[in-house]
DNA sequence: GTGAAGCACT
DNA sequence: CTCTGGGTGCTTCACC
């Protein structure tokens, strides 16, 4: 029903809005987007502009002669879908100069669509002209479908304003409104509001269409031309080109290709979840002497505080309810059994809804495999994330999670799971970033860092540390990537804030380096308003001089980590394109499929194990040389489970 | 439809 | 004394 895909033209970027608007604002104080006053923007009525129709085979040859005469074209599909797998081709718009625009519309039957594509392929598949585009992997997706592989170097006006303002969004018309005070048409006039009742792009009048389609193409094309400049003047061009760009392509393959899910093995899952959930659920009702819906924190909070009376100290969120979430009921599950039983039915029916029931309805009935999605202009941090479904929280953590991880199988008996990633990558680059000497050497020496830092802090030699000062030190270790407060330190290792307190002082004393790294850091944020990665992306933190001193810390928080958990993403990205590169030169079977922040995942040839492994390995611990060695761990195995 | 609560991962 | 570990996405409930 839309054009343009998941974050393009119509439909909202997904992720959490952005609440502060005052930012965005600051940052573009002249540029109205205020609804109340439209007049002031421009339309496609106020301003000149020529699109036309391109319907003949005489019309599309002429304009495949003037496209191929171009070093860079802007072009957007129209489709019959926001999913990509699902949707077919209705029309091509291109661009090249601003103002004008050409639409080509795709007929239905299959057979001479393909044709038409047919005729765009020498331009799309054209490696010497630059391809313009909003959301590109969306297009790209699709035109893979008719077999076109495009070409050329990419510039997706999405991405480049996502690395110019991170946390801002990349929506088309709100860029368009934003930079070229320009409100775009809306797609609601011509398929409708969403629901019952909306139409798809090729039952609508095509001189709509036309009108609609070029605009888009137009627009996104003028963005590029404002885009540019920008990310020239922040430095992130090479970041843009060298590795958001290349990734375009990558993560388009892998989607793609999808993953194998093993139905049998959910479904029994689900069986067995299914009576589980009962008998603990009969479990609770019988504490309680009532059935309830357990599912209501408003009616679990009443049974177990107010009924039941748990816990005279009961806690409160901050709009009244009772506080239940896993915290709290771990803290009561020694005296009331109770409360270890919601537990168990919290964890059966989170893992049975969210994924045992809906993996197997995701399954493409094209490829018998799992899609999912990946954003590349989500997260602040530069990290990517996945969607329809999330392939990056499938549970590993308990003995029924990890059922779940089992179904993930590779393609066929030819082939093997492997999965690759890097150990201990934050730390090692807080190591590398901060240079300091006990950190640094203890990875160089392959010594095993939470034992190495339980050491320092506790005073007692490496043979002497036990695994509970172990587990302590891992805390502490987790918490200074995050920016530690004594605070957060006492909450998670449940001791006092000041026993809190003296463990962070004895660490700053035993790295001061750390100490130090982490001083300039912020005051470097505070000069500059933002924090950037090791290749210059940035994150704005408009807090970091704020009289408000739980927005301030939260923005010297975000100082720490952005850097650390941002340069991880640059050095996954660097590896994904080399790695990619690398599979398609050796002209592998095996397949890259799934990226989880730290960890890539292949769906890999028996054959080509050791030559994978062995290359994947070298790309990963050289993708971004650095003072601190990387290093991966990679397995092998029927399943992602065993092979993780 | 939207926000809160809760929880899965890194 | 403020009030607190970073980053995501999905499901359910409750309310509009």
């Amino acid at each position: 029903m839309v054009s343009g895909g998941p974050t393009g033209r119509s439909s909202v970027t997904p992720g959490p809005e952005n609440s502060d608007g005052p930012a965005f604002l600051d940052v573009y104080p002249d540029v109205e987007i205020d609804p109340r006053t439209p007049e002031r923007r421009k339309t496609i009525d106020s301003v000149k502009h020529d699109y036309r129709l391109v319907d003949t085979p005489e019309l599309r040859a002429s304009l495949i002669h003037f496209l191929g005469q171009q070093e860079s074209l802007c072009f957007d599909s129209e489709t019959t879908s926001i999913d990509p797998v699902e949707a077919d081709l209705v029309g091509l718009s291109f661009a090249y100069r601003a103002g004008e625009a050409f639409y080509v519309p795709i007929p239905e039957d299959r057979t001479e669509a393909q044709a038409v594509v047919d005729e765009f392929k020498p331009v799309l598949q054209n490696p010497a002209i630059t391809k313009i585009g909003q959301n590109l992997k969306y297009d790209l997706l699709m035109l893979k479908k008719y077999g076109v592989e495009v070409q050329g170097k990419l510039f997706d006006t999405m991405i480049a304003h996502y690395l110019i303002e991170p946390e801002q969004r990349h929506n088309m018309d709100i860029m368009a409104m934003t930079y070229l005070n320009y409100h775009p048409v809306e797609i609601e006039a011509l398929i409708g509001k969403k629901g019952k009742g909306q139409i798809t792009m090729r039952e609508v009048d095509v001189q709509k269409v036309v009108e609609y389609a070029g605009e888009d193409a137009d627009v996104t094309l003028q963005l590029k031309q404002t885009f540019a400049p920008l990310l020239e003047k922040d430095s992130l061009y090479k970041l843009f080109e060298q590795v958001e760009m290349p990734l375009v392509q990558v993560l388009a393959d892998l989607e793609l290709e999808g993953i194998r899910v093993d139905t049998n093995a959910l479904a029994e899952l689900s069986a067995t979840l299914e009576v589980d959930v009962k008998l603990v659920q009969q479990e609770i009702y019988d504490i309680a002497g009532e059935s309830f819906n357990i599912g209501s924190p408003k009616q679990l909070g009443e049974i177990l505080f107010d009924k039941l009376k748990v816990d005279k100290n009961a806690k409160k969120t901050r709009t009244g309810q009772y506080a239940t979430g896993e915290e709290i009921l771990s803290k009561l599950e020694a005296e009331h059994e109770i409360a270890r039983k919601i537990l168990d039915y919290r964890e059966l029916l989170k893992l049975k809804n969210t994924y045992v029931d809906v993996l197997p309805l995701l399954i493409s009935k094209h490829t018998g495999r799992v899609h999912t999605s990946f954003n590349q202009a989500v997260a602040a941090t530069g990290r990517l994330s996945s969607t329809n479904p999330n392939l990056q929280n499938i549970p590993i953590r308990t003995p029924r999670g990890q059922e779940i991880r089992k179904a993930f199988v590779p393609r066929s008996d030819e082939f093997l799971i492997m999965s690759a990633d890097y150990s201990q990558i934050e730390l090692r680059i807080m190591a590398a970033f901060s240079g300091d000497e006990t950190m640094s050497s203890a990875f160089n020496n392959g010594i095993d860092i939470h034992t190495q830092t339980a050491s320092k802090v506790f005073h007692v030699g490496l043979g002497e540390v036990t695994s509970e000062m172990r587990r302590k030190a891992k805390t502490i270790n987790f918490g200074i990537i995050y920016g530690i407060s004594a605070f957060g330190l006492s909450q998670r290792l449940k001791i006092p804030r000041k026993e809190a307190a003296q463990i962070i002082d004895e660490y700053f004393a035993e790295f001061p380096a750390v100490k130090s790294y982490m001083d300039q850091t912020i005051e470097k944020a505070r000069g500059f308003g933002y924090a950037e990665t090791i290749l210059g992306r940035r994150r704005y933190l408009r807090d970091i001089n704020s009289r408000n001193m739980t927005d301030r810390m939260f923005a010297e928080r975000n100082a720490i980590n952005a850097p650390i958990q941002g340069s991880a993403a640059d050095m996954l990205k660097i590896a994904m394109i080399q790695i990619n590169e690398m599979m398609r030169r050796e002209q592998m079977k095996s397949k890259m499929i799934l990226t989880v922040h730290d960890e890539l995942v292949f769906d890999a040839h028996r054959d080509e194990i050791d030559a994978l492994r062995e290359r994947v390995d070298h790309i990963m611990k050289n993708a971004i040389p650095m003072a601190v060695k990387m290093e991966t761990g990679i397995g092998v195995g029927e399943n992602w489970l065993v092979a993780h």
